[in-house]
DNA sequence: TAATTTAATAATGAATTCATAATGCATTTT
DNA sequence: AAAATGCATTATGAATTCATTATTAAATTA
């Protein structure tokens, strides 16, 4: 059957937010280079849109800590400083480990039920050693964990932070060693969330977010001793 | 002696960035009222800028969470929901708490001096039944301790969830009673920093939060059983 | 008289234009 | 030859304009 009640209404999301979420992977996935200027101009034509819209994306981004805004010089794209990450991370801890408590008090079987399937998902990638399906699966079981927590307020803090260091993150490769450290604390992770054992999943997601962190700022203090060619 | 070293650079911030500036003051301030439309052309006029600016701060306050933006019917100023509040609370918490253990750790002797003497001027506002003054101190006592945790990033996102639940808090009177157990709240609190206490800190931020929360939640409700006048 | 349609008005979104600040280059001066 | 100054070019910030969309008021019809 087709009534009219089940259509869902046309949302066309306006231009700035379109660029702000285009702009967003670009810095992400390293299009734009951290500590290079964003053309304006340029990015202009390429996407085909006009520079006002581009201006309002780019001030959201700097608003956001992506970019930094020098007056009448334009955007960079804002390099993370081992600073900022050291400031970051715990920050991202807290709000992990209160995403894991609230999950194990919400999560609902459905929930859980697509955490497991990513985490299988993940555990072929680890065996096929193929790091970016890891990353990505790896990605979404912290996502779904948010999800399960059932704070969207929450969520947007906590992904708001993490696009910060994601790029980092995603350059810093692991160790085999640390890759099978992390894939056995998944396991835990996974196990805590079944039982809803709130104050260990909570600990546990604290402690994974600080492996992977002294991965991060091993690899930042590595850049700085042979850093990449600038122009 | 007058050398060009101790020269500091003239910086102006950019038009939008002073507008989103204002624009929050206002919004904080009820001058622009929650759920009103917030009148572009108008504004515009009354602040002597042209719209480009003005379009540009709007876009940052949306994606800030202060704002709704509806295409082609322009931004009306985000009412807080009890929903988001209930979201917004936890997440203050746990930030709270990092801070009152990062601030234990890290906080100079000069910044315990500067929350003990805003402490001390907040207590003769109580004293003096001088609401507005209690709660301006209030928030400078809470940031001393931000300050005093030395991490930016922790200040910066503490305070863009704090805009958002400030003016309903603000709105929220407290009865004699609680507001007399808020202040000996705020006692254990000076204690537990001064002799650095972390854990008692931290779990003393957050039953604070708590409690406050209580207030406003039941003013929330209240507000929605008598509705302001619409228009 | 009430409801629906149509037209007029107001306001928003996006593009263009204009003004101003910054950068690079050439010329001049020491 | 090196440094500094002035000029030209380029890019950014802000205002204005144009086109589109929403809102309102009015008019017509049932």
């Amino acid at each position: 059957m087709s009534t009219l009640e089940n259509l869902s209404s046309i949302n066309r999301p306006s231009l700035h937010e379109e660029l702000t979420d285009r702009l967003r992977t670009m810095i992400v996935e390293g299009v734009l280079v951290a500590g290079e200027k964003v053309p304006e101009r340029e990015l202009c034509e390429k996407l085909g849109v006009s520079r006002t819209p581009m201006r309002e994306a780019l001030k959201v981004l700097a608003a956001d800590g992506l970019l930094t805004l020098q007056p009448n010089r334009g955007a960079r794209v804002r390099a993370i400083t081992l600073d900022e990450l050291e400031e970051v991370f715990p920050l991202m801890g807290a709000l992990e480990a209160l995403a894991g408590e609230l999950a194990c008090k919400n999560a609902t079987e459905k929930q859980l039920q697509a955490v497991r399937k990513t985490h299988k998902a993940m555990l072929a990638c680890f065996k096929a050693s193929d790091m970016p399906g890891y990353f990505r699966y790896n990605q979404q079981i912290h996502e779904a964990i948010l999800n399960a927590a059932g704070n969207k307020t929450l969520t947007t803090t906590y992904l708001s932070l993490a696009v910060r260091v994601r790029r980092a993150r995603y350059l810093a490769n692991m160790s085999q060693q640390r890759w099978q450290a992390a894939v056995d604390e998944h396991e835990l992770i996974l196990s805590a969330l079944e039982t809803r054992d709130a104050g260990k999943l909570s600990a546990i997601l604290k402690q994974h977010l600080e492996n992977k962190f002294a991965t991060v700022r091993q690899w930042i203090l590595n850049q700085q001793d042979n850093p990449p060619p600038q122009e």
